[in-house]
DNA sequence: CTAAACCTTGCCGCCGACGTCAAGGCAAGG
DNA sequence: CCTTGCCTTGACGTCGGCGGCAAGGTTTAG
């Protein structure tokens, strides 16, 4: 199947399949004609980039699953270097819910604080109008 | 005081107070070589706008808060327009929180599906090797 | 014969908060 | 006078995942 095809069939763009060639995630064989050539398992590649795209990784966490999906494997997440960026992943998003949450808190005490400034400002205002 | 030391009391750039004033966030008059002399009130602005950014604020959304302190208020949080973002900013956050919690759902998922696949390979070539 | 619909490479644009020169002006001390 | 250390404006670089356009070649349908 060529550029077009698969782009459709994976629910992107070709531009995007060739940014990811460029990457080295994914790679056609060429025709005569210098067109691209994908097999059927570059769509299951294309998908699992896409996933792993979704879910905040970058491309170079990814080569690993690609890798991992070319070497048989059913699943892109079994190999031991998958597994190491999952667990990596993790702790960051961990990390990042904890910051998040932290500024959660301030953002949510700042504005208690402000609407309590603003109230009583209200009632001192009231009180200057009795 | 000129750029020079208000970067260094506010502990941050030169390049950065100049950037905040194409921004229209720090307004400092000129002297008579063309250099920018801020005033002490400058430095708690700078301060305001650091603090804002350090939890994920846009310069846009910044505005009103320095806005809010040049109207005299002890706080740039006591403004409606400051209330307004605040509240804003609160929702974005609990959002991606959400997000971000299915996100780990699904990492934690993945790797604990990605670990089981392993050990269950592990046995069946253990019982190969038998 | 020609238009339409593919394909190719290459390069600039985007967002946001700056960093990092470059090239020059101004003030003060030795 | 010369250096040192301020200051000025201007403009390009950063990071990542593409979008979009230019300028061409290829193939197919009518």
């Amino acid at each position: 199947m060529r550029i077009g095809e698969l782009a459709e069939r994976a629910g992107t763009s070709t531009r995007t399949l060739r940014y990811y060639e460029t990457h080295g995630l994914v790679r056609p064989r060429r025709s005569a004609n210098g067109y691209r050539i994908y097999d059927e398992a570059e769509l299951r590649v294309v998908h699992e980039i896409r996933a792993l795209l979704a879910v905040g990784f970058g491309l170079d966490d990814i080569r690993p699953f690609v890798a991992c999906l070319r070497a048989g494997h059913s699943s892109g997440d079994v190999c031991p270097d998958s597994v190491a960026v999952l667990r990596r992943k993790l702790a960051e998003v961990d990390d990042y819910l904890d910051r998040l949450g932290a500024v959660r808190r301030q953002l949510h005490d700042q504005l208690a604080r402000a609407i309590a400034h603003r109230e009583e400002t209200c009632l001192r205002t009231r009180k200057r109008a009795d």
